[in-house]
RNA sequence: GGCGCCAUAGUCUAUCGGUUAGGACGCCGCCCUUUCAAGGCGGAGAGACGGGUUCAACUCCCGUUGGCGCUACCA
């Protein structure tokens, strides 16, 4: 071994911490350290619409609590920082600029319009989406003229007419693409800001990243970044593609149909050593039986060389059990323990006590009263929501829309759930009293309980999500025409008040 | 549509030319047990299809079908 192993997972905050992502760094910080290396966690925010501060924190705080730490990481920094990609654009510049001095790359002055006329065309008439080479055209000097008069443009790379690439991937082998059909990549947008793909390669090679450990979702962009190192002089990285989570139907895992997120998993009580070791049992397979195995004995039987290239299924049924034998392994003293933490630590519990006071007649009450809030998926059917006095179909419409807005709240306090929940009843033309009983029954099981907003903000969003998706499939859930036609209905205005 | 990846039971997988195709989850049954779990024991259940290559194919090759991904100034 000459040069030290180094890998890196590199999400994305734009949403909340995704299983997926503790996957793909499980398998980086496991090969890693399998030879001896460094694993190190990069953010990539390049999109500035999308990512947020709260999501890159959220990100962090998840993969830690799976287990997970990194040798460098914008949290415990390192010796090639800055590790946020919002932080490094004058690199890329840099770089961008030498692609287009070498001639490797060009400016693109081409409207919004015409790239989608462009495309609409080649539809229709059946071609290979790709861009045509329109601004490939224009001389430099004109290039520099109109770049220096101010005239947006974008900074694409060159792609070879013939030819083929060969991508050399750890489990797959060669895999070949015709430059014919890679497309003329953007790499750096009219914000100045780089696309992932000039970002990813020249970070990669900046932080001396030897293998890129990634999902199977970037394995037809695998030419553009060689040409790229190419282009740059580098020296490329090993590549593996990792096959893409499933959900039962075997579509790649989504959150309209599964928990995603690693919170709600830890909110649902299950530990972080078993989820790992779910994760740990896709990417690496005994032979012989012996599922149960912590992170040093996978680092040890992980060959990503011989990894199982079926995409699977996130078996939810299989972590149930595997934390069961988990949980069962723990001493009375230390189960009792993980689950005081886990729920019932003392404010939370004082939160509570203060919500159901006023209710309790017995102290043999509260416990029945507040038992909802301990519990994960509640046992909702149809039936549980007879009596109230909307028809199925304004159920449904309810709950979907609550769980859509809810999902677009940066926070979830109880003043953002109020909000939201009257702002559907607004929606729906209805009196959020006559709503009401139908949350209750979703977040609840109930139609009477603790107060509503505050139960929902205790139980909080990776819980609350869960429930209205359970109560949801209670009434046959909702169809992919129903979701585009009810996510048009407007939203009640910011402005008239309802903030303030 | 184009390009690419993938294909063993419902699910996760072992096998790397010669096996009664092994294990795990789930399911079913039995045992244990005041119930229910847990635990123990047992059972049902798989090589997508069609061609090759070979003495021999789940395993190698080709095709078909199917699934998935990509096809953005998102990652």
């Amino acid at each position: 071994m000459t040069t030290p192993v180094r890998t890196r997972v590199a999400p994305s905050p734009t949403g909340d911490p995704h299983v997926g992502t503790a996957y793909v760094a499980l398998a980086n910080y496991a090969f890693a350290k399998k030879h001896g290396g460094d694993f190190l966690l990069r953010i990539e925010d390049t999109d500035q619409a999308r990512s947020t501060p709260e999501s890159e924190r959220a990100i962090l705080a998840a993969l830690h609590w799976a287990g997970l730490s990194w040798d460098e990481g914008p949290d415990v920094g390192g010796p090639h920082g800055p590790y946020r990609q919002s932080e490094r654009s004058a690199i890329y510049k840099r770089y961008s600029d030498e692609l287009l001095a070498n001639g490797h790359a060009f400016r693109c002055f081409c409207t919004p319009e015409r790239l989608d006329a462009m495309r609409a065309a080649q539809r229709a008439a059946g071609t290979p989406q790709k861009y045509d080479g329109h601004c490939l055209a224009i001389p430099p000097e004109e290039s520099e003229r109109r770049a220096a008069s101010g005239e947006p443009y974008v900074v694409r790379m060159k792609v070879p007419e013939s030819g083929v690439c060969v991508v050399h991937d750890l489990a797959r082998g060669d895999v070949p693409f015709e430059y014919a059909t890679v497309d003329m990549q953007v790499l750096l947008k009219s914000d100045g800001l780089p696309t992932y793909h000039l970002a990813n390669v020249v970070d990669d090679h900046l932080m001396e990243i030897t293998h890129v450990i990634r999902g199977e979702e970037w394995m037809s962009s695998a030419p553009k970044h060689l040409l790229l190192y190419g282009y740059l002089g580098w020296e490329p990285p090993v590549l593996m593609h990792l096959p893409l989570l499933r959900n039962p139907d075997k579509s790649k895992l989504s959150k309209r149909k599964n928990p995603t997120g690693i919170l709600f998993y830890e909110r649902m009580g299950y530990l972080p050593e078993a989820l790992l070791n779910f994760l740990g049992l896709l990417l690496a397979h005994a032979p012989e039986g012996q599922e149960i195995f912590g992170l040093p004995e996978f680092i040890e039987r992980l060959d990503l060389s011989k990894i199982s290239l079926g995409g699977p299924v996130f078996d939810i049924g299989k972590l149930d059990w595997l934390n069961g034998q988990y949980l069962r392994a723990l001493s009375t003293d230390e189960l009792l323990a993980r689950t005081m933490a886990w729920g019932f630590e003392r404010d939370r519990l004082v939160r509570i006590a203060e919500l159901a006071q006023s209710r309790v007649e017995r102290l043999s009450d509260l416990a029945p009263a507040a038992g909802f809030l301990f519990a994960g998926r509640l046992a909702v059917t149809k039936e549980s929501f007879a009596g109230a006095k909307l028809g199925d179909d304004e159920m449904r419409k309810a709950l979907a829309l609550a769980m859509w807005r809810l999902d677009a709240e940066r926070a979830f306090e109880k003043e953002t759930v109020e909000r939201v929940l009257k702002g559907v009843g607004e929606t729906l033309g209805k009196k959020f009293r006559d709503l009401a009983r139908v949350y209750y029954v979703a977040m609840t099981g109930s139609p009477t309980s603790l107060p509503l907003f505050d139960s929902m903000e205790l139980l909080g969003r990776d819980i609350v999500r869960e429930r209205f998706r359970v109560a949801l499939a209670a009434f046959g859930g909702v169809s992919g025409k129903e979701q585009k036609e009810w996510q048009a209905l407007q939203a009640p205005d910011q402005t008239n008040g309802a903030a303030a």
